[in-house]
This record gives structure tokens, C-alpha cells and sequence, in this order.
DNA sequence: GTTTGTTAGTTCAGCGCACTTACATATTCC
DNA sequence: GGAATATGTAAGTGCGCTGAACTAACAAAC
């Protein structure tokens, strides 16, 4: 049955080179070099079809060979081709602090080559656009090699053409940062929420499975990414994920959004730490944990999630915090749903959503994630 | 930036044409009849491409001419084609009552053409298995037209492939029913998930939006159905919209699962009918209502779901229990996440997992829905 | 009543893409 | 050294879409 999608318009026989282009790219992403005829058996092509693809691959300075292997069988020796991970490079840029915007040059496995960064120093909305932009255009100074792309997890509600709808902080409303930044700069530019290419991130190169997988990330203040069926999950207006002011404690504190008891006014790192200083602190981490499992349980029951990743201070969310909510899950759903779960923190730190601004890239210009 | 689906495997020309052929069935599907140069103009693809697929598709008996439209503008008038709705059948089977399995002859319109039914009568494992094919082959021959397939709605988990991992009810585990009923038929066969199926049926006719659907089946048990991104989600393990077993009430009844205060424990009809006896019944619809209301507040703002649909009795979900839930809600998300949410009860009533089986053979067979 | 302009749908040649078949090449095994 | 095995390339085939040109059928203008 598999997943019956819609057809989403018309198909080309140029799109059928693109899609073939980018499983061959995605095999060589995500399990390393191979010969030819290899990818021809695990992608169903033909020989034929492949070497066609690989020498385009080849001239586009995306693939290199990379000679015989060591070991030999039977048979003439096959040359192995592989991702030229460090012939192309990427920008990928973070907004999602509060002080200032950091970004870095990333190559095609990604791993940072360089980093950069800009205070913001209280700008806002067209000056906050202006040094997004010369965050850009220094970071690409940086490096010699062709840029693919530029992406960029920004913080607020996102559309899929890369407009900022609303992003309080930066005074940004309805602003087209994809397509003023890539007129500007003359490079394919991908926009999204900071969450949401965080959890591109983590998916895509922090070991995560192929089941669902959630990223609530903690930090001034919650929000969440979700990829679902390999894909990321946009939502109804564009706001999937937006979790930090759903109420998970009727009594709890006041909330400047007017309710009370929001995630954010447990879980937000101001508000914990305060917390923390005020009273006992497995306590405090423990009941939090509680209330934020409570809050989760219904979620991962009914997407049957495979990850629940915690991203953010690792000496606030990865002991007490995560063991109370993970124990809370597992308590309030069935086997079916907790025994494959797992729940743990980020494995790619402070850089979740730089090397997930470098996914949006990746995915959106080769087709791989 | 749209979805970037990752690749899922090699394409051939004849993946283009049947992807242009459901383009064009989507589009009549949807809109109705259109002409064939409207039909262009909409999917993109040439005037010539557009007529060669409908000699294909009248050939096929799924679509049929309906000459010329009745209001007449400039230039040769056009011939109108639309889908042959009733020229081809499908068998849906609603396997979600205790004692009963019911079944339907529909058309390619979702409308239902006839009925039968076969009670249970404490038929287990292989005999229920055998009852579905008795029930199955009967309402074949109480159509004269060809049948295009065969949907079942199970209950319990059920994977990709229309393997029935475990429903107890039935006493099935690993049981293969969508091979076993294919190979008996003859023809194509789909099994899913009841909630799952409810969601599409309700999805596809039940005029619901483009957004995420959730719908929420309340009956023996609870279980739940997710469209997101137009697509059906079926979760890590194939056990998306479990929800039932979720605790919503750490103080509340004991379950039969030995947790305590589960969705079912609350919600659940036979349940609910209890408290409705017992106590006051406004308070108990209210407060069951806000419970759910309470656990479904953080999926919908994770999901930023567009429409929350409610099937079952409708004397105990369409009133007080509705209002509170889509309050409770509302109170508890912020408002970009519930000033686009719906809260209603299924426009399909008792017919939803019947016609969302039909709709399982309009996906599978066809590429509509 | 004829001409003009517009729209619908078909015919035909051509092109892009992947496939099949066939072959050169390079190595191991006997 | 020859047979067997495997890789990668070359040539030709088939499929599906496209653009351009053509026929058909009508309304509006004169």
C-alpha cells in the first residue's frame, strides 16, 4: 500500500533525470562511496543509466571517483564513485538567539568548515534583513569553493516561500527573506523555522531513525520540529510545532501570552533557571519533566513517534528533566506506542540548527536528506 | 520550497503516464466534468497528451464523454468528459463493530449503492478471517459492474502490506488478510487501521480542507486517524492514532490495560453510557469534554491541525462534549495554532469507515483522493 | 449569407530519457 | 594460458511528451 501521495502536477521527463540524479546522490549520502554497478543493483537502474548520471555528476563537480577498491574479487575491479563532500560548500546561518546571528560554511557531509558571526545589537526588522544579509555575503567570503546554497532557520512562523510571517523579536512581519536574500546574493536561499531545520538537522545527520521524529527545543523559549514519514511537517497555516505556549498547568505561573501554565513558563531556560535557584533542583527538574511528558504522552500516541529529541542546555535537560519525562511517556501511553520510542538529546549540540539550515540546502538542491 | 520528498526509488516512463493518468481522474474527481482543453489548461500537460490519456481512460470504462455543455461561447464548443461513477464499483468492509461486519457496494463517487452484513456470532482468528471473505464474495455478486477493489477498515494495527499485526477482538495476530482476501478475489485489496480509514473517507467526502484532519472515533474502544500533508500518517510501527490507551486523568478509573484514567476509560461509549446514568448528564459530557479537550490541546498545536473531526453517537459528542473539548482547546493553543482549527462531528456518520475503505481502492487503484 | 476570429481536438515529426543488447576490459580461478 | 566473472561503455530501440500544423465547429461582424 505503501503511501498513496496525490499527484502534484506535471511530470517531465526532466524531472525523471532529477529524481534519478538525487537517488543516486541520496545512496552516496547516506551509505558512502560505491562502484557503478553497485548503485545500478541497489537503485534498480541500469548500468547503462548510471554511468550517464555519474559522468553529469562527475562534470557538476558533485561526485569524484575515487579509484579501485582494496580488496578484489572475481571480475575486472570496479571504480568506486563517491560524494565530492568538500568541492561545493554551503552557508547555513542560525537567527535564533537572541544577541546575535550566527552562520558557517558547511560542506556536503555536514561537518562546519568555518564559522562567523554578527551581533545584533538591537537591530530590527529592515536592519535585522540587512545584516542577515552581510552575515550572508561574509560567510560565502569564506570560502573558495562554489556556494550551493544558503539556508537559514529563522525564528517564527515560516511559509513555505521562505516569509517570515511574524517573528516578534526581530519586529518581522510578512518579511520575503528567501527572495530578498537570494536576488541579493544571486544563490538558491532556503528559509524555515528554527525548529523545524533543527529537526532537518538532527534527522538528517544525527543518527535518527527512519520512524517520526520530534525536536522540542528549549532555549529563551519552546518550540518544536517534527519529521513525519520522512518528511518535514509543515502544518495547517505553516505553525507545526508551535508548542511553547500550550498550557500544561492550569495552575501554574502567569504567562505574558495572557494564559497560564504555558510549556514555556515551565520549560523556557530563563524561567528554569530561575526555578532552579529558588528551589530544590532534582525537584524542580523532575516535576518539570513530569508536566512536559504529560503534555507529550498524547502527542507521541498519536503519531506513534520513533524520537523525541530535547535540544538545548545539556546540564538542565539531559538528566533528571528528560529520565521524569521519559518515564511519564512511557507511563501514560501503551506498549505499542512507548516500546519503540526513544528519548534523548541532541547529538549535534549548539550546531542542531546551523547543519539544519545546511539540510533545507541540501535537500532542496540535490533532493537528498 | 514545497516538500522535499526524498527519492523513493527508480521511475519509468510508465510512472509518468499512470502519475498524468491520476492527474487527470484527480482533477475530474474534485472539479467535476471539464472539457479536455480545460483539463490542459489546469494539469499543465498539452492538449495532446490530455486526449491521448482519455482514450485510455474511456477505453478503461472509468471515464465517459458527456458532449457538449449547454451554454455555448466563441469557438468550437467543447466535449465535456467526466468520471463513469457508477460504470466500475468498489466492495468497502467495516470491520469496527463487535458483532457484526458490515459492507457496501459504492460508486467512484463515495455513494454507497448497496449494503449487506454478516453477524460475528464469536467467529475468532482463521473463522472471522473466512467470514470476511464469505462477506466479502457475497456483496461482489450484488454488483453487476467490474470491481476496481476491495478496502477493509480493521480494527487493531495493521501494516503496509494489509498485514493485521494483533486485534484482539478478532483474536487475529500476524494475520495476513489483504494476500489471503487478494488471492481468494482476485482482486486488488486494501486493509488499514479503522480510524485510519474513517480519516480518509472523511478526508476524501466529507468536505473536509486541505490542512491536517484528525479524526477521533469514539465507540467500544477510541482510536484515532491522522491525515497530515494530504497524506495518511501511519506512525513508526504502523500504530498512529493509538490515543485510546493515552492517561488523560492520573486520577481517574482503573483501566482494563492496567493503567489508570485513559482516553477510553472516560470516552469510551459503554463507559460514558454509565456515567451519563449515574450522575448528572450536562457535567459529565462537560467534563469529559474538557479532558480531551486537555490531552488533544498539545496535538493540536504540535500539528497546527486544520480540522478535528468527532464519529460516533452523535446524542453524546455533537453537544456539550464537543463544545467543551474545542473550548478547552482553544483556551489551552495559542491562536496561530486554533483560529484555523475546526471542531465537528463526521459528515459521514455511521458510513465513514465504509466509504474511507472504498477510498483506500480510489488511492491504491486510481491515485485520487 | 459570407467572412473573420476563436476555441477544441487530432495528426505528425521530433526529442529526451532509460532500456536492451552487445562488447571491450580487467581481474580471479583452475 | 584459458575459462569464468564482473565492470563499464557504445549503439540501437521504445515510450511518452512536445510543438506546430491542421481540421472542425461555432459566434460575431458586416
Amino acid at each position: 500500500m505503501g503511501r498513496p501521495l496525490r499527484p502534484r502536477g506535471k511530470l517531465l521527463q526532466e524531472d525523471t533525470r532529477r529524481h534519478h540524479r538525487s537517488l543516486l546522490l541520496q545512496q552516496l549520502f547516506r551509505e558512502g562511496p560505491a562502484s557503478r554497478a553497485d548503485l545500478a543493483r541497489t537503485t534498480g537502474l541500469t548500468r547503462v543509466t548510471v554511468s550517464d548520471l555519474m559522468a553529469e555528476l562527475v562534470a557538476d563537480g558533485l561526485v569524484e571517483e575515487l579509484g579501485a577498491p582494496a580488496e578484489s574479487r572475481v571480475g575486472k575491479p570496479p571504480t568506486l564513485v563517491g560524494l565530492a563532500a568538500d568541492a561545493t560548500h554551503i552557508i547555513g546561518i542560525d537567527l535564533s538567539a537572541t544577541d546575535r546571528m550566527t552562520g558557517a560554511v558547511i560542506n556536503l557531509a555536514g561537518e562546519v568548515q568555518a564559522r562567523h558571526e554578527v551581533e545584533i545589537a538591537g537591530a530590527r526588522g529592515a536592519a535585522a534583513v540587512a545584516l542577515v544579509h552581510r552575515l550572508a555575503t561574509e560567510l560565502i567570503a569564506m570560502t573558495d569553493r562554489p556556494v550551493l546554497g544558503v539556508g537559514v532557520g529563522s525564528p517564527g512562523v515560516v511559509d513555505a516561500a521562505g516569509t517570515v510571517i511574524d517573528a516578534p523579536n526581530l519586529e518581522w512581519s510578512e518579511t520575503p527573506l528567501a527572495t530578498s536574500l537570494a536576488d541579493d546574493l544571486g544563490l538558491p536561499v532556503f528559509v524555515a523555522n528554527d525548529a523545524n531545520t533543527a529537526v532537518l538537522g538532527e534527522h538528517t545527520f544525527g543518527e535518527s531513525g527512519d520512524g517520526g521524529l520530534m525536536l522540542l527545543r528549549v532555549g529563551t523559549g519552546v518550540g518544536a520540529g517534527l519529521v513525519l514519514e520522512g518528511a518535514l511537517l509543515h502544518g495547517h497555516l505553516g505553525a507545526a510545532g508551535e508548542i511553547g505556549h500550550v498550557v500544561v498547568d492550569p495552575d501554574g505561573e502567569r504567562c505574558a501570552c495572557s494564559r497560564t501554565g504555558c510549556l514555556e513558563t515551565i520549560l523556557a531556560v530563563p524561567h528554569l533557571r530561575r526555578r532552579l535557584e529558588q528551589h530544590d533542583s532534582a525537584g524542580v527538574l523532575t516535576s518539570t519533566g513530569e508536566l512536559l511528558g504529560a503534555a507529550l504522552a498524547p502527542v507521541v500516541g498519536t503519531l506513534n513517534l520513533h524520537e523525541l529529541v530535547l535540544s538545548g542546555p545539556a546540564e538542565l535537560l539531559d538528566g533528571p528533566l528528560r529520565e521524569a519525562a521519559e518515564r511519564t511517556i512511557r507511563e501514560r501511553t501503551m506498549p505499542v506506542s512507548s516500546d519503540g520510542l526513544v528519548v534523548r538529546t541532541s547529538k549535534l549540540g549548539e550546531d542542531v540548527v546551523l547543519v539544519g539550515a545546511a539540510v533545507l540546502v541540501l535537500a532542496g538542491q540535490l533532493g537528498v536528506s
